[in-house]
DNA sequence: CTCAAATGAGATATAATAATCTCAATTGAG
DNA sequence: CTCAATTGAGATTATTATATCTCATTTGAG
């Protein structure tokens, strides 16, 4: 085994950022001590694939980031109407909240420059699902789309929580956020 | 001055309070040293105060708690029409998210027994006032009211940063955000 | 099988910050 | 004005976690 065969390197870091992502969702405060530990490494293995805690973090909201990519990808998103579309792409996102939802907001990586690369396209496939919506008369076009895809975020992460915490059913929390989503939280005959 | 003279201790500590909230709005890392220098306290006093970082913190998010169920209490939930409450308590919110958005997600003080206390009966009320909207037909009576207000605080959220972020006019934020929570984000034609 | 590369356990060094302590200076009630 | 209570500056100690280093052991490519 040798540095220079970089798919083995490449796995080992795989399933170190996995057993490290298993125990932050458990407890975010974990010591790298412990994270090498709950990986079965040792503390000195650990930094040299991540020199640093923060290097590790952010590995992991990158990954965390692809995960939610590759999920919108297959979704994808330009097939059929806007609204299946987005419809496909919650039921793809919603069942990722264990793996992600703690690791994006908690952490004090906001506008880590790395991360931003990886986000702002994301955001940008969102915002055109949504723009497209809007064109073919599905979404409320009185609504900026980037004010729609901040709100999106946000509504994932309440129905993430809820699951989490066992105020809905897993099975159920898709549909639950898509028709508050779309149809929101008032009757036709508030809202007329 | 006397340590019996309860009222100029208490007056003390909102000023301290004040400050130290003031100081991790803007950077929320702030060590104790750095927010006593900032209240104009020593630390040492700070100390007399507060016993440990985690008090102190503990009674920012009271106060922070006290201050939006003071917000919406003024709001009466109960006066006129269930959207109209609704819409005057978002309008009341809304501005207080620069003191206390931060605060309240950020930090490992979720399930602190203290906070609990003074959150259960706030979303309560607000837990009310949606049940009130969907006995009268206002709101949707296929949602669970406890997901609504969960999806409420989260919009919430998002809205305060938005307008934190520069994103949405400040003026508007609360228009915008009661309109995209009742009427959601799809038109009348896709969702009928 | 051989050996260079990689690893793990643990010691050690650094760093940051919380918490405590000391004491001189200040404050304000009476 | 007086004095006990309170305060502030800063030294000191305690704590915690990161980062580095050492070296014996393990691993796996060839």
């Amino acid at each position: 085994m040798t540095l220079r065969d970089l798919s083995l390197v490449e796995t080992r870091k795989i399933d170190l950022l996995n057993a490290a992502g298993e125990l932050l969702a458990q407890k975010p405060t974990a010591s790298l001590a412990e994270i090498a530990e709950y990986a079965g490494i040792g503390k000195a293995t650990l930094h040299r694939y991540f020199a640093s805690r923060e290097d590790l973090m952010v590995a992991l909201a990158q990954r965390a980031l692809m995960v939610i990519r590759d999920a919108i990808v297959r979704s994808e998103l330009e097939r059929g109407s806007a609204v299946d579309a987005f419809t496909r792409m919650i039921e793809m996102l919603m069942p990722l909240g264990d793996k992600v939802f703690l690791l994006l907001n908690d952490n004090g990586l906001q506008d880590h420059p790395e991360l931003a690369d990886i986000e702002a396209p994301l955001t940008e496939l969102v915002v055109g699902l949504i723009q497209r919506g809007q064109a073919s008369g599905e979404l409320r076009a009185d609504l900026n789309a980037e004010w729609i895809a901040r709100y999106l975020d946000y509504a994932l992460f309440a129905a993430w929580k809820a699951v989490h915490d066992g105020s809905i059913a897993r099975n159920d929390a898709a549909r639950l956020l898509v028709t508050t989503l779309l149809g929101g939280i008032a009757t036709r005959r508030a809202t007329s």
